[in-house]
RNA sequence: GGUCCCAUCGUCCAGCGGUCUAGGACACCGCCCUUUCAAGGCGGCGACACGAGUUCGAACCUCGUUGGGACCGCCA
């Protein structure tokens, strides 16, 4: 076992924030690296001076930690191997084109450099993923009418090409293993010809299956969400996303399907990734954040919901941290989402929502009358407790010839305004009494 | 148009020549549980694109057809 150490890279141009595409290969990328207990590298291609910009490289950088994927060297962290921006590299570049020039292999035209594409050599791709795949060195390059066309290094600006700058740079940072989406699969036969023209030993690669939207084309913003904070913003767990999107083209095997960041590092192998590109199908994700929901950490919970609590015009600072977090175990399973457990759970935190939603017009006066006594009954139970809150009503309506039903449903429409919530005694009993009686009262319910 | 890639339930994955009357998950539909809704339990619907080979035997190998996709910028 001779193999270098790993070291790859992920290298987003900073012209839009971290989309789920890029997303899903730095992931593959990480999981990889960390697999072998390798380097992760950062670096920022931002040779299209137009479009690239600094706020853009934050926002992908922030994305990357948002999913949890740390890089041990990068622009922001530095390493043995920089700088990692393409913009300050240029020596390098230039360096080789010179190189490319005195060797005769490229020429100027019109201040730019370009390669001459060689005719007539054999190439094949050795993918991870894909297997070998085979072209003809003409066929690397080519114009519209299927003509060989060479191909460009330098720009007239003197900044390099992408399939030039990828090629220098990977060289330099020693990168072994180049894990991009299939659609560079194109682009490696141009770039091996530059590695051939320049000596150099090339990397390993592995091409990573697109993921497509519902529409089985590739992923764009006309698929809605395209950022990784959108899903944020909508209330899903990095840790789901993380999940899920390690599913795309992956499984662990076994028939798991849910597993943090260290259970998929265990089980990670580049040759068990699958070729066929993968739908992003959102109800699975809402179903991997809603099981992620499930076992996650209670303080973790509370501080996540909050925010959405916020939004919604709540104020959850007036209320006991313990509160709260009761509020939201209470809740359970109920909503896929931070943003639908911060909606489905309003009513904890104000009571003016409940308000809004309810105003007890389907409650016959005979009903009230009925309810009056039940609730006068109710509010002076010795032990305000759930279960012998329900011991309680049941006995009762056993006693007054009622449903549970009868007493229940108003009960959980005063203290929720839904008709859905979690068990309504341990809702009335985490409400507490005197919450619960001004809400009953309100609703004139009891006197 | 050219080059390349892909092809198992609607979707995500298992399967890597025989144990496949193809397995799991999501979604969907029933039933159970229950004060409601989730969750949970049980069950149902549902796929090897097609055609030739190779082989004693093919979802798995080969070829073709069909269908889909990516790329063909001095963008990355």
């Amino acid at each position: 076992m001779t193999e270098k150490n790993v070291r790859v890279r992920f290298a987003p141009s900073p012209t839009g924030a971290l989309h789920i595409g890029g997303a899903h290969t730095a992931l593959f990328n990480w999981l990889w690296a960390r697999r072998r207990g390798g380097a992760f590298i950062l670096r920022v291609e931002d040779t299209d001076a137009e479009r690239s910009t600094a706020e853009y490289e934050d926002t992908i950088m922030d994305g990357l930690k948002w999913l949890g994927l740390d890089w041990d060297e990068g622009p922001d962290v530095g390493g043995a191997f920089g700088p990692y921006r393409q913009s300050e590299r240029m020596d390098l570049y230039r360096k080789y084109a010179e190189q490319l020039l005195d060797e005769g292999k490229a020429y100027r035209e019109d201040g730019a450099v370009i390669f001459r594409t060689p005719v007539g050599v054999s190439l094949v791709i050795e993918d991870e993923i894909y297997g070998d795949i085979k072209i003809q060195s003409e066929k690397a390059s080519v114009n519209q009418d299927g003509s060989v066309k060479d191909i460009v290094i330098i720009k007239r600006d003197g900044m390099p090409t992408y399939n030039y700058a990828v090629v220098v740079d990977d060289h330099a940072m020693d990168i072994s293993w180049v894990i991009r989406g299939e659609d560079h699969i194109s682009n490696t036969p141009k770039q091996m010809l530059l590695y051939r023209a320049l000596g150099w030993e090339m990397p390993r690669f592995a091409h990573l299956p697109m993921i497509l939207g519902k529409d089985k084309k590739k992923l764009s913003k006309r698929h809605g969400a395209t950022s990784v904070f959108e899903y944020n913003d909508m209330g899903y767990l990095p840790d789901s996303v993380f999940n899920f999107l390690a599913l795309l083209g992956w499984s662990p095997g076994g028939g798991i399907e849910i597993f943090d960041r260290d259970e998929a590092v265990r089980s990670f192998e580049l040759s068990k990734v699958i070729k066929k590109p993968a739908v992003f199908d959102m109800d699975k994700l809402n179903y991997v954040n809603q099981e992620h929901l499930k076992t996650m950490d209670p303080v973790l919970k509370k501080r996540i919901v909050e925010p959405f609590w916020r939004e919604l015009g709540l104020k959850p600072e007036r209320h006991a941290d313990q509160y709260l977090m009761d509020a939201l175990t209470l809740m359970g399973a109920r909503g896929r989402t931070t943003k639908e457990l911060a909606e489905f759970s309003d009513y904890f935190v104000d009571f003016s929502p409940v308000k809004e939603r309810y105003d007890a017009s389907d409650i016959t006066p005979e009903q009230r009358g009925t309810l009056k006594k039940f609730f006068a009954a109710f509010m002076s139970m010795p032990e305000w407790e759930s279960g012998s809150m329900e011991a309680f009503a049941r006995n009762w309506c056993e006693a007054n010839g009622a449903s549970l039903k009868e007493v229940a449903l108003p009960l959980r429409w005063a203290l929720t305004g839904r008709k859905v919530s979690p068990g309504v005694f341990e809702v009335a009993q985490l409400l507490g009494r005197d919450e619960c009686g001004t809400r009953l009262k309100h609703f004139d319910f009891v006197d």
